[in-house]
DNA sequence: TCTGGGGTCCTAGGACCC
DNA sequence: TCTGGGGTCCTAGGACCC
């Protein structure tokens, strides 16, 4: 059991900005410093909601995602501004350099968090001094405020981050579990939300003490996986490692818009449908990746949402298939109720290089194979009554598999 | 006078195969 | 004359996070 949690040896930081957005409009005019500042969307379009705020605005109990206008309730003299995600990137992205000046390993989380391993980088101080050195780094170089958790692992690390608010720093020790985190409110714990919160508290659970000492296999009736996962967390144990690969690996690559006004009007619908269809495809293009399964979602005028899929015999990626085919699920899928929001997203993704490299294998590098190959191609220019082979591009007088024929191919022949 | 938009991971049930 | 059990894939929904 012990060697399975390896906790020897790991230092973690996590990096965390202190209200990010609101402090970079802050970095970047400075008359907002020190003041109520809150950056939500525009509430014509329904989209009034508080996205972040400065903590002169919390202090009057403004909070993420409330409502513009019950914010201004509690804090009339509150500072509004629309977001400007553009800058918000660059600043994640000069933060994301500094932290590279320190060690590789670093796992961005989202625009504003992340984690690093600085276990190897002994020879550039202590921890404490390495976290010093990056807050006042982002601090004097880009006027941002940032917490810092030090822990032998990135869940402590999490938890350590938020302890100290803003610009702490806070060092986070096996042996100070028992002081520092297990006092805390269980609906703190980050992976514990609204509903784990109330089920474990009707079990008496209300702190992350009281989750620790509790018997694990209640927990995993309860939970499921995630119950004996969030003991072992509340215990200090997280053997996830930091991964600097993890954010190049995308699942999905989605766009969902909520509408000014409830509508049942079709052409406002298609529009919808396609401007979401067109933005999922220029990311997909932009990131070089191919769908398998496109997904709509539907949000009704009461809130009720549903969504609906389909596995495509297909690689997609270009808006049109996009649109024809989330149009389709949608008009199969939808009860003619007014409708608040769409969504598409394009699931199973696999990037274009990964399937040229599949490809190339098969037609070019593997002659053993050959015979199987066009076997395959035969019974697929049958099926389809056309001919799936198309000359390439190339000047070599290769041929390869039509676009729209490379999924089909790769299944049939691996499965020949 | 209400509740955005981007994701990930997990679960449960059904289909299908052996 | 009576239907086990495991594995995998697919779909839809839900919890959670920022």
């Amino acid at each position: 059991m012990s060697n399975r949690f390896p906790t020897k040896g790991r230092i973690i930081f996590h990096v965390d900005m202190n209200s990010f957005y609101a402090s970079v409009e802050a970095a970047y005019n400075p008359d907002l410093k020190g003041k109520p500042l809150a950056i939500a969307g525009n509430p014509e379009h329904r989209k009034g909601i508080i996205v972040t705020s400065s903590y002169e605005a919390r202090a009057k109990g403004v909070k993420t995602t409330m409502p513009l206008w019950q914010a201004k309730e509690l804090c009339p003299e509150l500072i509004v501004k629309t977001p400007n995600f553009d800058r918000y990137r660059e600043a994640s992205r000069n933060m994301f350099a500094i932290l590279a000046d320190i060690t590789p390993y670093i796992q961005p989380v989202s625009i504003d968090e992340g984690y690093m391993d600085i276990t190897e980088c002994a020879d550039l101080g202590t921890p404490l001094e390495i976290a010093e050195r990056i807050q006042m780094k982002i601090k004097d170089e880009l006027d941002l405020p940032c917490s810092i958790g030090i822990a032998p692992n990135k869940f402590l690390a999490k938890m350590a981050s938020d302890m100290k608010k803003p610009m702490g720093i806070t060092v986070l020790r096996k042996r100070e579990l028992e002081e520092k985190l297990w006092p805390l409110p269980i609906e703190e714990m980050y992976g514990v939300g609204k509903k784990t919160a109330v089920k474990l508290q009707n079990l008496k659970i209300n702190t992350i003490g009281d989750l620790a000492a509790y018997d694990v296999y209640q927990l995993k009736t309860l939970l499921g996986v995630n119950g004996e996962r969030l003991k072992n967390r509340a215990n200090g144990y997280d053997p996830t490692p930091v991964d600097p690969d993890a954010v190049s690996i995308f699942k999905s690559i989605g766009n969902s818009q909520t509408l000014p006004h409830d509508t049942t009007d079709e052409r406002e619908i298609d529009r919808l449908l396609y401007s979401l269809s067109e933005k999922v495809s220029e990311r997909m293009q932009r990131k070089s990746v191919v769908s398998e399964n496109i997904q709509v979602m539907i949000r009704y005028h009461d809130r009720k949402t549903i969504t609906r899929s389909q596995q495509l015999h297909d690689y997609v990626e270009l808006k049109d298939e996009i649109f024809s085919i989330s149009s389709e699920l949608f008009y199969a899928n939808w009860n003619g109720s007014p409708i608040r929001l769409l969504g598409v997203t394009a699931q199973q993704l696999t990037e274009k290089d990964e399937i040229t490299k599949q490809l190339d294998l098969f037609t070019y590098e593997n002659e053993a194979k050959n015979e199987k190959l066009y076997q395959v191609v035969d019974d697929l220019s049958e099926k389809y009554g056309k001919d799936v082979f198309k000359k390439t591009m190339a000047n070599d007088n290769r041929q390869s598999i039509s676009t729209s024929f490379q999924k089909d191919f790769l299944d049939d022949f691996k499965h020949k």
